[in-house]
DNA sequence: AATATTAGTTACTTGAAAGTAAGTATCTCA
DNA sequence: TGAGATACTTACTTTCAAGTAACTAATATT
């Protein structure tokens, strides 16, 4: 008899990877980031902050992040415009293991580049 | 005067993400949860444990799994071929963060499809 | 002599994510 | 009068990660 493995109960049809999928990619993570470091920022000095990324990608990502209740968004009906973003409770308890897996990327990064290295050899 | 963010200096040239990048991919993770459960996997029972991933994925990510020391490939001279992989330290202190955000996932996943649905109207 | 087994490789194709660039609305300021 | 600020949206294009399917080597098995 083969021992069943348990993973499969929590990747069946894949609940967990929905969720991870979306706080996994990197403009969520830089975008977590930033507002974990701040009050609140409004979109335009996110787009300056960040640098690299284009207007429509902070904008969908914005969106799917406050989808999620990650982060909260709030307008303020001026013009011109002024929207400001804030990390809400939820997006904070994410952003503790999120820096906890960037603090063992910082720990780890020399010995792992030092294994690619030999690794190509 | 503007506070500067000190997110860049864990960003800049992205180190940190050359390493996350390679570890957040949905079949890294994966390989990483079921090879954390077994002292150690042959090809074939990997490729039928997972099941939806293809043989070339599948070669591909341990590969690079390989090269950054997570897991470790000993292949026994026989014909057929048997190639074991194992899961080294280096690949269990970054799995108990993946375990981790799965526990968060789980914890947070009912409220944050709430917060999707709602969002949606 | 043909088929199975194992752990892949190779060449080709597809699809989704991301980038680019221009447009939008509304008011202010020079 | 027209340029600038703000927070986007839209349409189009590109890129690359991933999938598909066939092929390989060496031997054992039927």
């Amino acid at each position: 008899m083969e021992k069943k493995l348990e993973i499969f109960s929590h990747f069946e049809e894949c609940p967990v990877r929905k969720v991870l999928n979306r706080c996994g990619d990197k403009w969520s993570v830089l975008i977590l980031l930033v507002l974990g470091e701040v009050d609140n920022m409004r979109f335009n000095k996110l787009h300056k902050t960040i640098g690299d990324i284009s207007q429509k990608m902070l904008t969908v990502t914005l969106r799917t992040l406050e989808a999620d209740g990650l982060i909260k968004r709030t307008v303020f009906p001026e013009i011109p415009p002024r929207v400001e973003y804030e990390i809400t409770e939820r997006g904070k308890s994410l952003l503790v293991h999120i820096n906890n897996l960037v603090d063992w990327a910082e720990e780890n990064m020399e010995a792992i580049m030092e294994s690619r290295v030999k690794f190509e050899s």
